[in-house]
Order: C-alpha cells, then sequence, then structure tokens
DNA sequence: GTGTACTTGTGTATCGTTAAACAATGCGTT
DNA sequence: AACGCATTGTTTAACGATACACAAGTACAC
C-alpha cells in the first residue's frame, strides 16, 4: 500500500489521512492518492493493522454462556441481542459473536477474540470462561450475573421481581410450587421440595429462588414444603412435562410460580390437558411478558431484554452509566384469578 | 510483552511459541513464559497484532441488509444465522455481525470490517455495499443472490419452487393473486395487476414472480390479468390488510400464493374475519414451512435455513464445495384444497 | 569418531498502519 | 518587513506479534 502512495507521488502518511482525516490532505492529493488505489486495487487500510496501531477494533463481543446457536432460539436472547445490535448499529461498531464450546479451551478462544469489550450473557457463578474474560482486562459487562469486581453489572432485581410475582400468585394458595431454570451448568432435572436457592450458581435462577421463598414465607407456608421443579432448559415442552407430573402428584399444586412465559404456557398447556381449570384450581404465573403471555392471559414479571441488551451495549462502549437496576414491573392477567 | 520474555529469560519467540506451539518448546521455559505472564499480568498474545501478522483474523463477518436489529426479528434470518453460528462454533470462528445503516458510508464500514470472509443476506442486484465487499477481495458469499462474479452464491432455485407450488395453489382457480416481498429497497406498497419480474430488483423475489407467472400461465391464466400485492416488509399484519383489500374488491382472487408462511398466516386471518372459507372459496399458499403453517395447515416450500446458513459458513470457509442449488420441497396442506 | 536427526533456543525481518512532531509554504496583520 | 497562524506534506517510530532460517546441544547408530 506504500505501493499507492508511490504510484501517487506522495508520502504514506499522506496516503493515510486520505482515508482517515481527507480534510487533512489537499483535493488534489487526495484525488491521486484514489486514483492511485484505484488503479491498484486497493481496498482501504487494513482493519487488523489498524486495530493495532489504533488501538481499538471497532467491533464488541457478546458470549452467550450456552452454544453459538442458543442465540437464535431463546427469543429472549434474541430480544437482548437486538438490543445490543442496536446500539452498535448506531455506532457503527461491529458486534461478534464469540463461541464458547465448553471444552476447555474456552477461555482461549475468548482471549483470542478482536474486540474491545465483552457482553456476557447471564451464566455461573465459577463460569471460567468469565475470568478468563477479565483476565484479558477489557471492558466487560454481565447480564444478569454473576456481580464481579471489574465487571459492570446489568440486571433486574430478580429477588424483588420474584417476590412480587410469587405475591400474586401464591395469594390464598394452599400448596404452591415453583418451575424453574437450571441450578448450574449441569443442567440436571430435577423435582425436590425446599431446594435451597444456594444450590444455584446461576444468580438469576438463585435470586428467584430467593424471591418466591420469600413470597412464600410472607404468606405464611414454610420453604420446606414447597416442590421446587427444575428444568434442564427453558422450554415448554419440558416445563408441560414436569407441570404434569406435578398436578398429578399426591398433593398437587395449587399455584405454580414459573420463570419464563414459555415454562408458564407449558403449565396452562399440561393444566388444560388434565382437565384443571386456570385460575380456579391453579393460578400460574411467569416471567418476561413475552407474547405467548398476552395470548394465554398469563401474570407475569415484564421487563424489556432489548432495552437490558442496550444497556449492556451503551455500558460496555462507555456511553450510558451503569444503572443500580433496571426496570421491571408486574402485568397482572387472568392466570392468577380475580 | 516482550517484557514477559525478559523477566522470563528468554526470547521472545520462546514465549510467542509458548502460546502458539508449546510442544515447540521445552517444558521447563514454557513454565518460566506463563509464571511470567501471570506475575505481569500478560493476557496472551494480542489478537490484533496476530491478525496482522498471520493475515486472518479467525473472525466471519455477516451482512444483513436491513438493519442490525433485523437479525433477531424474523425468523427466518434467525434460523439462518443460527446455521452460520453452528459452523462457526464447530470450527472455533467468530462471528461478526456487520452494521449496514443505508447511510454512505458502509462501504467504508464493510471494508474496515477484521473478518476474513463475508456472508452476504440476500440482497438487490444493485447493492453498493456487496460492491464494497467484493472490492475488498476476500471470499465472499450471498445467500439467495444476487449472483456476481466473484461471489459465491447459496440459494434454492425459487423459480421451480414458486412455479411448483403455484402449480398447487392456482389449480382449479378462476382468479389468483400473488402477495409478494418488496420489489426494491425503496420496500413501496403497491397492488397491481401483471407486475413485470423484471421490476424486482431483489434476485429472490423476481425469481419467485418468475415462477409464479409460469405456473399461472401453465394454468391458462395471462399474467397481466393477475393481481400482485407487493408489501413493504415481511409480516403478517400487514399482509392481513393487504389480503383484506384483495377479498375485498371486485372480482376477488380465489388463490393466493403468498411468500412467506408469515404473509400466509395474515392471509389466512384476513379471510376468517371476512368469512371466506379455507380452501372451499380461497387457497393459500405460503413459504419457509415455519411453525405457523403446520398450525394452520398451510401449503407451503420447505426450505431449511438453517441448513442454507451452515451451507455459506463452509463454503466462506473454503470447506463444503458450492452447490448448484440448495434442497426444497413442497409441502401439501389444508390450506390448497384436496 | 563421524554422520544424521531431533530438540530447543534465538535473531532478523516484516505484517500495514497511524500518532506525533516537524518543516515548508502562503496569507493576512500590524 | 516581520510576525502569527493555518494549511499541507513528510519523517520517524512504534503498535505486538510470528515465519523463517539458523545455531547449539543431545542422542543414537554404525
Amino acid at each position: 500500500m506504500a505501493q499507492v502512495a508511490e504510484l501517487a507521488g506522495v508520502s504514506v502518511m499522506t496516503a493515510s489521512y486520505t482515508y482517515n482525516k481527507p480534510g487533512r490532505v489537499s483535493t488534489e492529493s487526495r484525488a491521486k492518492v484514489l486514483a492511485a488505489a484505484e488503479s491498484l486495487g486497493y481496498p482501504g487500510p487494513d482493519p487488523s493493522a489498524r486495530s493495532l496501531r489504533r488501538g481499538r477494533t471497532g467491533s464488541l463481543g457478546v458470549v452467550l454462556g450456552e452454544s453459538l446457536t442458543y442465540a437464535f432460539e431463546d427469543p429472549q436472547a434474541a430480544s437482548f441481542l437486538a438490543g445490543v445490535a442496536e446500539v452498535c448499529a448506531a455506532r457503527g461498531l461491529g458486534m461478534t459473536i464469540l463461541p464458547v464450546t465448553g471444552a476447555d479451551d474456552d477461555g482461549v478462544r475468548v482471549r483470542e477474540a478482536a474486540v474491545d469489550s465483552f457482553i456476557v450473557w447471564t451464566t455461573t457463578d465459577e463460569d471460567p470462561v468469565l475470568d478468563a474474560i477479565l483476565a484479558t482486562g477489557r471492558t466487560t459487562v454481565v447480564h444478569g450475573g454473576p456481580a464481579r469486581d471489574g465487571a459492570k453489572l446489568v440486571t433486574i432485581d430478580n429477588r424483588a421481581a420474584a417476590a412480587a410475582i410469587g405475591g400474586l400468585v401464591f395469594a390464598g394458595s394452599r400448596q404452591p410450587a415453583v418451575l424453574g431454570f437450571p441450578l448450574d451448568r449441569e443442567r440436571i432435572q430435577r423435582v425436590e421440595r425446599g431446594i435451597d436457592p444456594h444450590a444455584a450458581t446461576y444468580p438469576v435462577t438463585r435470586e428467584r429462588l430467593f424471591g418466591y421463598r420469600d413470597a412464600a414465607q410472607a404468606a405464611g407456608h414454610a420453604w420446606a414444603d414447597i416442590t421446587v421443579a427444575v428444568c434442564s432448559t427453558n422450554n415448554a415442552v419440558e416445563a408441560e412435562a414436569l407441570a404434569a407430573q406435578l398436578l398429578g402428584s399426591a398433593g398437587p399444586p395449587d399455584a405454580i410460580a414459573a420463570m419464563s412465559d414459555e415454562q408458564a404456557a407449558g403449565v396452562m398447556r399440561a393444566a388444560d390437558r388434565l382437565g384443571v381449570r386456570v385460575p380456579l384450581e391453579l393460578a400460574v404465573s411467569g416471567w418476561d411478558d413475552a407474547a405467548v403471555a398476552s395470548q394465554l392471559g398469563i401474570t407475569t414479571v415484564a421487563q424489556s431484554m432489548r432495552d437490558q441488551g442496550k444497556a449492556c451495549a451503551l455500558v460496555a462502549v462507555g456511553a450510558g452509566r451503569q444503572r443500580t437496576a433496571e426496570p421491571w414491573s408486574i402485568v397482572a392477567r387472568a392466570s392468577t384469578g380475580g
């Protein structure tokens, strides 16, 4: 590319300025440089060299804890990414979705990523990938959790929200139950009474369990009496199966608090299939205020994943201050009765 | 980082080998280097410098013609990205989603992207961004179209598929109609008889129009008599409105071929609302074989966006040969009658 | 004791840019 | 005429790493 400068009869700096600060160079020289570039088929400054010299890449890395494809299958993750993408597009930044395969070379891959900052989708307390990211020293924003020194956190107050919606769905219940996300990355399906919230290493799961516990206790129930069904994934089909299991057991629940609207929809289907009337015989609550929640009339915690994605991106690029907590609200619908 | 080598008492090359070819260096030296790196807080080789020196970035660029957020809103685009992501994850590549805002600096931004190759989501014949990409000389794979010298193409045979499904939906019809995607990037909504397929600069739209024309003519209709309703976007709500307009007009269609299942679902809703019985009074066909198509019993063209995404990625990384055409098939359901 | 091969460490050159400081020129002002 | 100032071009020195070639040491066979 020094060739371009040579052909144009100017110095390389003049060529460089032509691309970076066109005002810095005379119209004449600029034209000569562009003509030379054209005739040599020079495609403009090399991105890698530029990144190296400038010290920034113009791209923002997003790490999805699960498989890479997960991002495009979970509508919540998709909304979140849309929010991140919105900010990236507005600022002309690229958005690099980083592979995390679960193999032990994960840290390496993350370390090799040419990005200026990282956004990490909700993960577990001890996730080694997060450690690897923090070790790079680049700006890191964690969505959901865990909180870490050196990383910013963007999340709603899951415990408070769970307590609030628990207050609704458990109201007047004799036998509440909880249908939840995986506790840890093992993602083992379990159905057990009074699972200790501390057992969950996903902070989001943990905080919500705490919130539901708060609500149950406030309603006069002992947590040890309350069945917690832990899914292996966020999925309506699995939720339906687990809900059917709960409803078919002795002393079935008359209130189920789920951690997503997909799960709640599964519960609704199970109830429908078993002839259990909602909300008369079973109160149901979801989370996220997804489209399915309004379709089925599910009481839910409304939060905007898209806004949270935007918030993460803004914090990551250094615009936008980190808020203490993102907003949420309760949307009461028919599934929790009158 | 030469500091690391110095502290470890070895040459920089030894340090470099420690990270890249651990076998190339003795266990002892490796330990010294890693210890030194640890104590200096050195996070490993800088990705930009590495890219510069190596000549590749380990990341694959994806360009979505629309706004960046579009990717996460259109389920077809999402499936496609999931396919790309799958291949990236398997090979340890990053996936960079590039911003294209529509401003005239797009070419610049694309040129600045630190990626090894590009995948371009279906766009128009004259898209300047595609030109900018081709000008970089990097491997480029176009999904859908347009075909270009210097770019590989991954697509189904849209014309043949449209002709095939047109044969079904137009069978026995006295008054066929087409509900289609935008013709060009202006994205103007139009309802007109016999729109010349050549007017469409989106090759996907154009080829499908040709296919429907083939089918209509084969069924004995003059293309000039057939109403084509062009949507401004792929959206069930807009499709429903347009379908209602068609069905409410004088000489309403008794067969509507749509270009997506979302659109077809909109048509079904409009018919339902207007009391038009499907398929007795109105035959409907969609495209993509999305979930909604099986739910509503819509005859459709099945294609796997995910597989096409995988195909694009494989071609982009140089594994996997370009196929002449991706597979598709017709799924006949109730919406096109007996 | 010599030849061959393998292991391990190092020096050198270079990847393609850009930041920063400096020089040369022209122009309006006092 | 001398000065400040803006405009434009150039020089120099990195940015941080790796490919390659070469050298020194070790091991083994004949």
